[in-house]
DNA sequence: ATACAAATGCAACAATGTTGCAAAATTACG
DNA sequence: CGTAATTTTGCAACATTGTTGCATTTGTAT
């Protein structure tokens, strides 16, 4: 609980009981989670549009990531401490057994060489397949 | 006009209308287009419903890939014949100077090493930047 | 405790995904 | 070439998600 303060008072966002609990969900869930499993895990408690403009505080304030599958189905993350404010150039990893979906913080890999002309700002890299618990 | 005769029966598409002209409309695209783009283009001839279905049927035919971008929008491409039926990991590049998209079919990327129990399938590598033109 | 600023709930609308069903078009076949 | 069987299309309908405006409520600084 102290971290969700200490969270919300670094990224100059006001305690509000929506912020807090989402943080809560987030920080509990040990994948990132959709827009419709938060609402279910706040019991409904709380306005679509709260929770959707909540999202965007969150993410403008690098408080979370969106990771949008394959499909159009998004998924958000808590950022990791470390690289809030740095990149967001981490691997998501989406099982299709689970259908969970991790961040992998490691390996950075390597920007392919592109087309000459073409200059890359920043990539985002999705690999399916099978998680730890899944591939048996 | 031959060619796309080719690809429809080449998948066992019937000849309707709709899918000559979205075929043509993929194939004078330089780069990956939207629903609304094709729907434009062909002025609104042919319902929502039909296009809808018509990009599902190309999709699973693999006479066209779909490239989801960050914050949902999906475009979509002619895939090349010769990867048709063989897989679809390319890279896409994401121009945030036109906003165009383009498939970039080499170099075939090496799978970064996961964390050990993670099997990969496959992946999708969105890289974003500026294309040739807009990269001056 | 109060005043100002920010967050929330609600209404409303757009875009997109999706399905059922009847009408129309395409293909296969005699 | 014409007809029947099969597919595709158009339309209606509904769900989900993204998004904004506005009045009300809440949080924060003083």
């Amino acid at each position: 609980m102290k971290e969700v303060f200490a969270i919300l008072e670094a990224h100059n966002l006001s305690r509000t009981p929506c912020r807090m609990e989402m943080i809560k969900v987030l920080q509990e869930a040990n994948s990132a989670v959709s827009e419709q499993l938060i609402k279910e895990k706040l019991g409904n408690s709380f306005d679509r549009t709260t929770i959707y403009r909540t999202l965007k505080s969150f993410s403008s304030q690098d408080v979370i990531h969106s990771i949008t599958l394959e499909g159009g189905e998004v998924r958000y993350a808590l950022t990791p401490l470390k690289q809030r404010r740095i990149n967001h150039d981490h691997i998501h990893f989406h099982c299709s057994g689970c259908n969970n979906v991790f961040c992998i913080p490691e390996p950075k890999i390597q920007m392919p060489e592109l087309p000459s002309g073409f200059l890359a700002k920043n990539f985002d890299l999705l690999i399916e397949g099978l998680c730890k618990t899944c591939n048996t």
